[in-house]
RNA sequence: GGAGAGAUGGGUGAGUGGCUGAAACCACCGGUUUGCUAAACCGGCGUACCUGUCAAAGGGUACCGGGGGUUCGAAUCCCCCUCUCUCCGCCA
């Protein structure tokens, strides 16, 4: 969530800049000033009361201690008003803090000064694009025929044991996704990621502390008798590390990556967009994860684009760039950028990575902090990115290396896979 | 799932109702000494909020796993929850 002292200080900005996320922050920025200066009054009467009753308790003990008991009573009898006054002030004071929050947390984060305004994905910014276009013939077929037709992933199998949204793999199918893991966990790590394996069930304050929590609560997959939720993504585990924690200046940044399964319950969604590979209940994913100083935070953001940019190329997919609006940004974001890569027989851009810095708003939620030389604690800042999501990842494999032969494995796959072509 | 024990500052660990935001030791930081290193000695060493200030210093309050209660007063007593450990059962 944003700071408190911010919105205080710079009201009129943080209003200006949350309009680009098309939010309309004017009402809930005035409640949340006021609220909080009540909140202020009370503290110091409470505090002021706490006090007065601490010296009293303490006058009652020397008191005692004296034998003066007429004096002792008589001060006990005070001590029992000011703590009626005390308790009434702390219910006051918790049912204001309580609303408080509520008001902070309904706050998005404030866009970066880059972000374009827009309404929706149509109004996002293309920055670069690289890679040749295949050229396919006539009778190329989309991924989820290839699938079939080289059967390797099955989709009525899942239909059958699960539900729609949730595919087998199978033989070389099985293999790709295993090898695609390997190669992206491998690349990271070679870049100076610190390897987990991370649960795939998390409680409502990670859930809380990433973001998910209260925003998007009915998107998540929910183990009631546990309380319990299935991760839509690695980034929540592996963020909450770091939850209620101070680390050190001198370890920043900390970079972990992750691979998990990721659950979407995909509430709403229809259509071509969830045919075959391009929307999945359940899929695999490898997510980076950064602690970063806020003075760094966006030199990070560029270098984990790159890391990006990088698997793409050698993976030989034609891809794109995006700089999100502040329509389409998320509500935890401030500057996102999507990665889509060609599935050259859908002939769709595909979404397979979201690379963004959330700058302290999430570790503001998490109380993720860390200590200067001067021994001053700040918050960190933290960015996640894909690294990457497989699912489209092999849509557009498949379709754009068909060949009457078979299907093509790229150079930098082939020792993790054991084949060159699926058949 | 059953029975028991426990949770204190970065770590070890003292503390069973007032003098405890918390001993001691270790780690860490600064200094003195020293040819260098080490040792020794001295000092510092939690977080949040409120107040104060240009900034600070200073002052106040809360926090000894989390929540609630008893009491004039709780780390200390009571209740609930979470987690850890030991034993038994079950088990990939």
């Amino acid at each position: 969530m944003l700071e408190l002292q911010k919105i205080r200080e710079n009201k009129e900005q943080v209003i200006e800049r949350l309009a680009v996320k098309n939010f309309d922050a004017k009402e809930l920025v005035e409640e949340i000033i006021k609220l909080d200066q009540n909140r202020r009054s009370i503290q110091k009467q409470m505090d002021d009361s706490l006090s007065k009753s601490k010296q009293l308790a303490k006058t009652i003990g020397s008191y005692f201690k004296t034998g003066e008991k007429e004096k002792a009573e008589a001060a006990r009898q005070e001590s029992l008003q000011l703590k009626s006054q005390i308790k009434l002030l702390g219910e006051q004071s918790d049912a204001v803090i309580k609303e408080l929050n509520n008001k902070l947390v309904e706050l998005p984060n404030l866009p970066h000064p880059s972000v374009p305004k827009g309404k929706s994905d149509a109004d996002n910014e293309k920055v670069y694009q690289e890679g040749f276009m295949p050229d396919l013939p006539e009778d190329a077929i989309p991924h989820w025929e290839l699938a079939d037709k080289y059967q390797i992933i099955d989709f009525d199998l899942g239909s059958k044991v699960t539900g729609a949204g949730f595919p087998f793999y199978r033989g070389k199918g099985a293999r790709l996704q295993r090898a695609l893991i390997n190669f992206f966990l491998d690349e990271a790590i070679a870049a100076g990621y610190l390897e987990y394996q991370p649960p795939l069930l998390i409680n409502e304050a990670s859930g809380f502390g990433t973001g998910q929590l209260p925003d998007k609560e009915g998107q998540m997959y929910y183990v009631g008798v546990d309380k319990l939720y299935l991760i839509p993504t690695a980034e929540v585990p592996i963020t909450n590390i770091y939850r209620n924690v101070i680390v050190k200046e001198a370890d920043l940044p900390l970079k972990n990556v992750a691979y998990s399964n990721c659950f979407r319950r995909e509430a709403g969604s229809y259509g071509k967009d969830v045919r075959g590979l391009n929307r999945l209940h359940q899929f695999d994913k490898v997510e980076i994860v950064q602690i970063q100083h806020p003075d760094k935070s966006y030199d990070t953001l560029e270098e984990m684009k790159k890391h990006v940019a990088n698997l793409l190329r050698k993976l030989e997919l034609p891809f794109r760039i995006l700089r999100l609006c502040g329509g389409d940004l998320s509500f935890t974001s401030a500057l996102t950028f999507d990665f889509e890569v060609f599935s050259a027989a859908q002939k769709r851009w595909l979404e397979v990575s979201s690379v963004s810095n959330f700058e302290n708003y999430q570790a503001n939620r998490m109380k993720l902090r860390f200590k200067d030389k001067n021994g001053k604690t700040h918050l960190a800042h933290t960015l996640n990115g894909s690294a990457l999501a497989l699912p489209r990842i092999v849509a557009a494999l498949l379709e754009n290396n068909q060949t009457a032969e078979g299907i093509r494995i790229p150079k930098a796959l082939q020792s993790y896979t054991g084949f060159d072509i699926i058949n």
